[in-house]
DNA sequence: ACACGCGATGTTGACGTCAACATCGACGGC
DNA sequence: GCCGTCGATGTTGACGTCAACATCGCGTGT
């Protein structure tokens, strides 16, 4: 009655032969009936699907995939869901493997030191899981000199092009591009930028494709400041920007990192749009609501999680690597906190 | 070589005969070597080392989980990671199992529809895991009329106390007498509340505690406002908030939905704190750096964590279920976002 | 009436692992 | 020198499922 026996372990659910026993059929129509084969009489499916929920029957997943030798599960392997991008592409990952029938295996690096990414790896090689999908940023993998297991595929988000695996990703040069663009096209005569964290390739990218935009148009390139994508190194970084007159645009690296610019523009007394101007990354719920409303790039966390999942399927399924990394379109969303510069700065 | 036959089809990796074989030894000391029993020879282990590296060897989870009857796997159903206190629970619970050697199996609730709720409960059924934690809010399993398989030890986070499962959440109640009495200390004639949606029971817990800690000090208890938790929802019922000009103090349900309120306060020209007062509830990093920095309720999400997975491992190993709710403290972070009321306000 | 086909159902064995039991050899005590 | 013991290793079988093959009975065509 309560899952236990006499002595309070345990016990096993309910197999097969225990259904079969009861409804008189063999283990092999119980396996017909709840693979949903047609080839059963609709009276003996009947009589089988009223023993299997009298005795609350769930299938073996292990037995099954044991038989089978594929667990139709995969693995994600993330190191902080505190960061936007990552929990928005989690679950973006979650819903389409639900959809083509796999489930998720979520396996957390616990900290940042290389043995909690290897001890993480170690246990991926151990999971159920038919591949694996990293989230982490690519930088953290190569300190840690990581080896996969041999013949499990793996598809990685946020990461250079100098692996062996698959990738998809947001098309950061694109996005940042765009993000660019917008301020010198409003009349800026230069755009600033707070950058992410160096380990992060996605920063990394931003922070070329930011440079190389402005050196396309004759543009003086100003020096970088670096964030950890946190709104608390935002605001670090955005009292000193804050300090400097000369700033009236900035290309911020996330949006987390803006709204602790935000913050400290407020705390200077210095107006947005009116005398900076900014631009975001990412677009989070609450990006619209920043004070002003910030104008952002908003990243395809829902293509991203798709597209990678179906191209580790497609891995799993035919043995099939594809190179070409698969770049997801980025869009510029305008709202308040991106307006022309002031008179007074017209000149540069 | 490339982990496929010459037919193209996926090939299972070397077992522990293969590298038992490899080794000159039988299978079981293969066995004994993987589970780090002590019993074997140390040249022998050496020799079995050897083996299992050159051959790539790791072992089959499913086998394992079969022979041993548990999968050592704990699935969480979630339904959506949008909600920041969803999202840092999760990583605590998956930062906990981790610890505890257990691996987590992520069960999305695809939409909110009921048959989408009773889809993902079907599906978790068949996952391999040996218990659940719920981290859905639990009026939605209400009306979905769920049936979980039997035998399946659960645990659930922010629910109702009618359900015959172990609960562990933030102490709700403590946490927003905590905000309503920190306002009405600061010298308001009363508090104002911006509501969860009426489906969370935590919204629930929330809103009575506010009105009874009012009733308590024999203070009015104003109309509430209700949104969604989004910081869109706290938007659309702070304009409403913001026209009113006998509103000094206001406890937020949530930190997005107070971003919204603040929003909407600015686009008026109320300042805050000087004309109104704001306590959020969740202290998201993002808090901090609110204009101006909210002052809220910390919720403790490692906590809760942490003895949701404590008390489902508990209810695993033993069988057995604790049925008093565990509550987790809330404190008080005191940032800018509130002060004593105006002059003109004193009155009430 | 007989062979044949076909649909419904049953039987067998293998997937990889590990507990329980069996075996074998070396060493110490008397 | 014989027996008992103990440590290292091998053998067997069972966990639950399902593909492959076997069987059985009924209807159809000639």
């Amino acid at each position: 009655m309560t899952g236990e026996d006499s002595a309070g372990r345990r016990r096993r659910g309910p197999s097969m032969a225990d259904v079969a026993r009861m409804a008189g059929v063999s283990g092999q129509t119980v396996s017909r009936v709840a693979n949903g084969r047609n080839n059963v009489d609709a009276a003996t499916r009947d009589r089988v699907r009223a023993a299997m929920s009298q005795l609350g029957y769930r299938p073996n997943s292990a037995a099954r995939a044991l038989r089978n030798g594929e667990y139709r599960s995969i693995g994600v392997i993330v190191f902080e869901l505190h960061s936007f991008g990552t929990t928005r592409t989690l679950d973006a990952i979650a819903t389409a493997a639900t959809i083509s029938g796999y489930a998720i295996n979520l396996v957390p690096v616990l900290d940042v030191s290389q043995s909690a990414v290897t001890n993480a790896f170690t246990r991926l090689g151990e999971q159920a899981v038919d591949g694996v999908i990293i989230l982490i940023e690519a930088h953290t993998l190569d300190e840690a000199g990581v080896r996969l297991p041999d013949g499990l595929p793996v598809v990685v988000v946020d990461s250079s092009a100098h692996y062996d695996f698959p990738i998809v990703d947001t098309d950061q040069r694109q996005g940042a591009r765009l993000a660019t663009e917008h301020l010198l096209n409003l009349g800026h005569a230069t755009v600033w930028h707070l950058g992410g964290p160096p380990t992060s390739f996605a920063a990394d990218r931003r922070r070329q494709s930011w440079e190389q935009t402005l050196i396309d148009h004759g543009r003086e390139v100003p020096p970088v400041y670096d964030g950890d994508w946190t709104a608390g190194s935002g605001y670090e970084a955005g009292r000193q920007l804050a300090a400097k007159a000369e700033v009236t645009a900035v290309f911020v690296a996330n949006d987390q990192m803006a709204l602790g610019l935000l913050r400290a523009l407020h705390e200077r007394g210095r107006a947005v749009p009116g005398e900076v101007s900014i631009v975001g990354f990412d677009d989070m719920e609450e990006a619209a609501h920043f004070w002003p409303p910030l104008t952002t790039i908003r990243q395809n966390f829902v293509d991203v999680g798709r597209l990678s999942v179906d191209a580790l399927i497609q891995e799993i399924q035919a043995g099939e690597h594809h190179h070409e990394p698969v770049a997801v379109a980025a869009k510029l969303v305008h709202r308040s906190s991106t307006a022309p510069p002031p008179p007074s700065a017209s000149g540069g």
